[in-house]
DNA sequence: GCGACTGTACCGACCGGACGGTTCAGCCGC
DNA sequence: GCGGCTGAACCGTCCGGTCGGTACAGTCGC
């Protein structure tokens, strides 16, 4: 018999987006098989390849998602300011993006570790996004080594907490989120 | 036939290592199999078998020999300058030793993508490690964020090299290693 | 207004190969 | 003769991918 879920809360594309970022999370990117982000999804094997035709169609969706999700909520934040956004302002914000962990976005970074271990060309993509990004904050007042060193620590700090790196406290990640933000605004300033 | 690598230049074990390392970072932790390890490092799966009894026990190995190899390259290089090393000589040589090139280490981080693709429960042993390390950092005269946050950029270029996310050119990455240095040392004065 | 047909979204059994792991008889240099 | 392997067969499970089918909303000719 055909049982349709009662009221998906999301469609099924963006539950099983949802499910294979969390998998990896939880399970390490090695676990990330098709049954089983149908299985989490509550699709079955056969929907969860009519919406992506092969595994590696899922992990170019993952992380376009990822990538065009940090954009889309830096250009919110920015847009909420008003007026054209500076550079400055945008590092910033992509900064605190990066840093978020409401529930919903914690688990976005996965794609990465996914990408990575199934598929290392996809990753090409990530670093021609990130090179734009990286030759974007060389021009900013504080110049290319303040900008590039913040930027690497956050980098530092949500790659190791998707590893399971990451040993700091709640408390201590607070401070270190609060110095970086702080740290994003200087390279703003001539030194 | 039987055809014995003409004077294996390293024991077995080693080269298993070894092999296991660089198949990460050629074709992903997703593609690290037993069978690979063993052909990659010109030895039988019997054999392979017989120094790690399970994909666990290597993958264990792969991590032990990551964190003492870090380990005793900063000892070294702290003992070539003579006298007991203090804390801020320790941290300068440890972000050197991360930030090192040479082709026999490059690999060894690979460890750390592999543990946590297949198995993400054996992180806990690093990240204890490295809580052990934060503990030391944060008693430097320049004080806790100062000193994590330049190891976080240390781990964030680390990483991104791992995850061939990393998108600096040689040049620019000579200049990064070279102002994390001069941070790292700061590190050791009042603020 | 109704039957034929189309497109979209999804199901789930099945297949072939890969993978982790086992077993075991044997070889070879120290 | 024993530690350190080799080489190959084999097993059960898992995995990516295929395929034939189902449910159903919409639409178009008549």
């Amino acid at each position: 018999m055909y049982f349709r879920n009662p009221i998906p809360s999301q469609p099924a594309r963006e539950r099983l987006l949802d499910a294979a970022d969390r998998l990896v999370l939880e399970t390490g990117a090695g676990h990330l098989t098709l049954d089983a982000v149908a299985k989490f999804a509550g699709v079955s094997k056969g929907g969860l390849l009519y919406h992506f035709p092969s595994k590696d169609s899922l992990l170019e969706a993952m992380l376009e998602r990822y990538l065009n999700d940090v954009e889309a909520q830096v250009a919110t934040r920015c847009a909420r300011r008003g007026g054209a956004p500076t550079r400055i302002e945008q590092f910033r914000e992509r900064v605190r993006v990066l840093l978020e962990l409401r529930p919903e976005r914690r688990a976005a970074g996965a794609a990465l570790l996914a990408a990575s271990a199934d598929k290392p060309a996809l990753m090409a993509h990530c670093r021609r996004s990130y090179r734009e990004f990286v030759d974007e904050i060389a021009t900013l007042p504080g110049g290319f080594e303040r900008a590039a060193l913040v930027q690497l620590a956050v980098d530092g700090l949500v790659l190791g907490e998707l590893l399971q790196l990451s040993p700091y406290t709640s408390g201590e990640r607070s401070r270190l989120v609060k110095a970086l933000i702080k740290a994003a605004d200087q390279c703003g300033r001539m030194q």
